[in-house]
DNA sequence: TATGAATGAGTGTTCATTCAT
DNA sequence: AATGAATGAACACTCATTCAT
């Protein structure tokens, strides 16, 4: 489920014809009409490939799908780890280096992130838990950040799990409203969204 | 697109034969798999009715959904619009009501809200645009509510928009997470996503 | 097969009512789009009745079919036997006889003699083979003019059963292209294909 | 509408695969029971293939009728135009050629004609518009001929236009009646009609 | 790397027909 | 004399997938 067709290995990372022709269209359609609602012709057509070609670089529409939801979901999480690393040890800056990262990619990755959220329960069970891991350690992300800051004094809400689902979902929610162009520049609706996690989570200095 | 074979319109709720066993079923399916990912079959066959019987309800499997997707809709706005007549003047107040109904909503009828929120883009255009004024509607008594409270001095959120954006993807966000039996009260989820609500808003007393 | 409804027996001419406004609708119908292309459904709808009514005056498609093919073809035949029985002995006077019967019935009773002609073979061979026998009647009438016409020197052509082949296509081919209000009147076309007709068995006087 | 699959043109006439087996078996079908009394089922299972491999080469039923008829009539308006350009300019003769053609073609390709006679009509609105040319084109052949003539003397109709229509139904008629191996040849038969249409003229020498 | 030709199961939908009322 | 509700079989068509080349 990575790079390579199915029966082969090679390089890791794909440079241009087919294989990124298909995903790309991939990503498009299925952002577009949902996994069910689209075909694997609708694919092939604007990928601009053979019906048959798809199948050597895919040995399956649910193959498809899965490789595109694991590259999304590992990405987030490795943006998501390194601006934490990259971060002091601060309550309110960790949260606000993750509400920033994630309000980043909902915007740069929208269609992506659409993908990942509305697609995921037409991954297969075998899939689904083998991406869960991934899923799972991201929440888990923020309620340690959230832990952490409620115990050390900085985050003062009576519910962490409730503050960090609404927290979460006003950040996912972006990519469902926001359109390119539209007035708004990415710092500044990210600068927003912190404000908005600080004061769910209560943070007082 | 209610209660009589394929058109007129009636009491929203009726009780008895083909009709609601069919809308029952499709709530349920739609639900777990999806538009595209529910056959027709499925439905006919989970309401216990063959494939022929359906479609002397509903003419065609998008008709099944804009029904249920209009049943749904309405059901929200007017509960909302009940509980905002049933409230004070007071913005507080009038948001704790509307993210009551909310969250009460996306709890009591959780299948419901997820039909609703997920399928809306699987409605035909027309059927999208016949049912646009409603949600649009339902988006104004938060916009108006929350205009109100800043103007009055009661919030202090510097982007009405973002707030009501988050608060309300925090609520609908519900639905997707809350498992019924999980432990929490339904009026106790209601007072914590009000507390959330409140501090996204910035309200001061 | 005939005018009562399917298990009762009444009068012979049903006046108003159901029975008259499924014939006449279904006459309609299987004109426009043939047998096959038309739906119980579609007749039904034009007749301003219910889909079951119609069950209750024809057991069948199939019978609806047949009486009407029934009735036309009896209707023509009977009309040609008059015409016959009131001419006069003179084979060029009877075959103008015939000729200008057909020609009337096929701009008078268009539809019918389209349907007669086209939906024939959608016989089942039951009834196919019922009707035939006043199909081979019309045809013999024909058969035994022309015969009559050759032997005793009116009509000189080589190959009768051709040329009365021609002469009936002819006229039969009257009803596929004739349009009411068309400008040439019945009786003048009657007389032009009577010419036709004439020249066809090669007339001389 | 010829050769390669769901679009493209080539040969009328190719051997061998699928595009040709199923158009062979249309036309049996087709011709036998008519374009709604046949199944697509019914077209392949006689021509030996899946139901899907005839949507490998026809997008839908209606484009299998559409390339059947317009190959049909394509082919007649090529024989007739042939065989004028091949005749002389004496008018008897070349009213003599179209009625030869005419009737070799039906008997010779006798279930193509019913085909393009009896579906014509089954043919959406599109498809006919773009025939419709092509028809009307063979009809000027045979009206300019007649028109002709008329003008110089050799034919004595009062009414060309019922004149052409019957010599074109009687030799159009000829499909639905003729059986092979009927004991008459082709060349006496096209020589019997030949004459019926001289008579039909009034042709005088 | 890719394709053209094919397939079997499944899609949404319509069919003629039935039957209790 | 007519209807409302239902059915099973069939309809045209699309699906994901395969395989020889």
């Amino acid at each position: 489920m990575s790079s390579a067709p199915v029966e082969g290995s090679g390089s890791a990372v794909p440079r241009g014809g087919g294989r990124d022709a298909i995903t790309g269209a991939a990503r498009t359609i299925f952002a577009e009409r949902g996994y069910h609602g689209t075909s694997i012709r609708d694919i092939a057509k604007r990928a601009g490939l053979s019906l048959s070609a798809l199948y050597y670089w895919h040995p399956s529409k649910q193959h498809l799908l899965a490789a595109l939801v694991e590259e999304i979901t590992h990405d987030y999480f490795q943006r998501c780890d390194r601006a934490l690393r990259e971060a002091t040890d601060e309550p309110a800056e960790r949260l606000a280096a993750l509400v920033r990262t994630t309000v980043e990619y909902r915007v740069s990755r929208r269609v992506e992130s659409n993908i990942a959220t509305l697609e995921w329960r037409n991954l297969e069970p075998e899939n689904r838990e083998r991406l869960d891991g991934l899923r799972r350690a991201a929440t888990r992300l923020w309620v340690d950040l959230i832990a952490d800051g409620v115990a050390r004094g900085a985050f003062h809400c009576a519910h962490p799990d409730d503050a960090r689902r609404a927290i979460v979902a006003a950040c996912n929610a972006i990519a469902q409203w926001y359109e390119p162009g539209g007035g708004i520049t990415l710092p500044e609706l990210a600068e927003r969204y912190t404000a908005i996690a600080l004061r769910i989570v209560d943070h007082r200095v």
